[in-house]
DNA sequence: TGCAATTCGTCAGTATACTGACGATTATGC
DNA sequence: GCATAATCGTCAGTATACTGACGAATTGCA
């Protein structure tokens, strides 16, 4: 069988499980969430403008680690779902205030127990012990990486002291 | 800081921090392997091709858990850089038949350094004995949630038995 | 004040990933 | 043997993610 040795090898790393993980995990959110009709990433979109109305979509990329490019299209998305509106900046004119709607407020909410579910159904193959040991490692690895991918992890800007 | 909270729980689920860790060991096989203009994804399918000649393209989807349909621009992006073959299936019509050709094969032996490099710095902040705790973790939770993903693992159709 | 550097949102281009569908082909059941 | 079912590769469509570039606007510095 030394031809499944690469396989084998290729299959353990690292990168491959993590990136099996992670479709896993994008999965079992649109599966579980399918009622609502939002990704992952909408999601998360959503609760960092629900949690500061009105920033800017630099700001909120630099909030969930998304990419500038990737922003604009997902904002978009929620914009014609009418979950939130997106008007032009007072103050600084090349800038889109992005605000929550209603709607958007309600998913929030709706959505919630669902979200909790997902989280559970991630983690529900390790032991209870393991899962906070696995997610400290998860937390540490990504802070600790942060500077690696093109869309780092910023304080805000906003003046409230840095990370 | 009532506002941020939402932001504090949003940012420690496992869903986000996993599509971190995703885009942080993404980026760093780019960055680290850029000589080789590779993506982690075209690599293994370049090395699952070169363990298993003449494999069609659906059984390479089972052995490393790619979608179907993504398959097909992965195997032409590589066929185009002249890494691999692609020919009609002979028993099977409906099959394409890979095979590596020999600059995939010096391909995948010039890169081993970088691939392995990659895949320390990606684990890199973690404590030597929390290494393996996290590697052991990672696969039992990709193992058990397999199902859950369009593109599960499957074992391979060539009559080696099941899983 | 005025000009250079920076920043914001966006565009074009590329790659991964999935859904649903399809023609071509093969396997199955009768 | 032949109609039905299943499978293979692919297509169109959508979403995330990144690179490099750009106009518009703002900031910083001389």
């Amino acid at each position: 069988m030394r031809d499944a040795d690469g396989d084998q090898r290729l299959l353990e790393m690292p990168g491959h499980l993590i990136r099996r993980l992670h479709q896993i995990s994008f999965a079992l959110f649109i599966n579980e969430a399918k009622a609502f009709d939002v990704t992952p990433v909408q999601y998360a979109a959503l609760v960092a403008v629900n949690s500061h109305p009105g920033i800017d979509q630099t700001t909120l990329c630099n909030i969930i680690a998304f990419d500038r490019t990737t922003i604009g299209g997902v904002v978009g998305r929620l914009q014609r779902k009418k979950l939130i509106h997106r008007v032009n900046g007072a103050h600084d004119r090349r800038t889109k205030s992005l605000y929550i709607t209603p709607a958007g407020r309600r998913l929030i909410r709706d959505i919630a127990p669902a979200v909790r579910s997902i989280q559970r159904l991630i983690l529900a193959p390790l032991r209870r012990g393991q899962r906070s040991a696995f997610m400290g490692m998860l937390k540490h690895l990504v802070h600790l990486n942060n500077a690696h991918s093109r869309a780092p992890l910023r304080g805000k800007k906003t003046g409230r002291g840095s990370a």
